[in-house]
DNA sequence: TTGACACAGAAGTAATTACTTATATATTGA
DNA sequence: TCAATATATAAGTAATTACTTCTGTGTCAA
């Protein structure tokens, strides 16, 4: 088959930006077209214009992260997680490390403890 | 205190590009100097100067990913992972989306069964 | 002291990225 | 057919990023 070896380059550049991060957790509900899409990332991370979005989906077309399909004149966009799971792969090798470390390091260990870092 | 929080922006951004990751993946192992960090991401991702490293380093370190002490004329990095987390979590929300084949493009795609339609 | 080492930072540049406006293509509906 | 809609692509630009070389600073070793 096809397969087209998606580099893990590409997936880490695609979900670098958070406006294609929004696309594919919009996408997570379903199908959408352009303009929902649109109108979704204009909402919930910055105004920009229609080909603006454009271009963030063909960055996501060529992660094969999104694949579309024509209905009548729209383009439904539908999410391909799949090449996730080498972002997913990579961090999971980190899983070991999120509790410690960082008293060697003298520094400021006031906060590990209990996870008061999450700020935002 | 301030406790600095990191964007998860900072994370993402920081991650995406594979001398950084090399680097991440090196201090995994323990602590490193700037030399021998720089050795291993000449070798294993591409030829670069030592200023080009310490900028990546400069990256890093406000991505809150390592940090740094002194050691005699050298200063030794260790891995800080706890900002992963962001990315994991993240990309934790697509678990479900990896197995999902969708090649009946022109029939049904997306509409994924378990979640339903979520809207916006 | 002096000189070599190990690094960070500055300044400049090249490459890349993220936008913009304008336009082309397909589709629908009158 | 024509106009409107939905979208992609082109071309240009601004902003950002990733490098380069050069320099400054601290540390060790003699």
């Amino acid at each position: 088959m096809v397969s087209a070896t998606t580099s893990p380059e590409l997936s880490f550049q695609a979900v670098a930006d958070p406006a294609r991060r929004a696309v594919l957790d919009a996408l997570r509900a379903g199908e959408r077209s352009v303009n929902e899409l649109l109108a979704r990332v204009c909402e919930a991370v910055k105004p920009m214009s229609q080909p603006a979005l454009s271009q963030h989906l063909r960055v996501l077309r060529e992660a094969r992260l999104v694949e579309v399909r024509k209905d009548g004149r729209r383009r439904l966009y539908g999410l391909r997680a799949e090449p996730l799971r080498e972002v997913a792969d990579w961090v999971a090798t980190y899983d070991a490390f999120w509790e410690e470390r960082l008293d060697a390091l003298g520094g400021h260990l006031g906060r590990v403890a209990k996870g008061g870092d999450r700020g935002a």
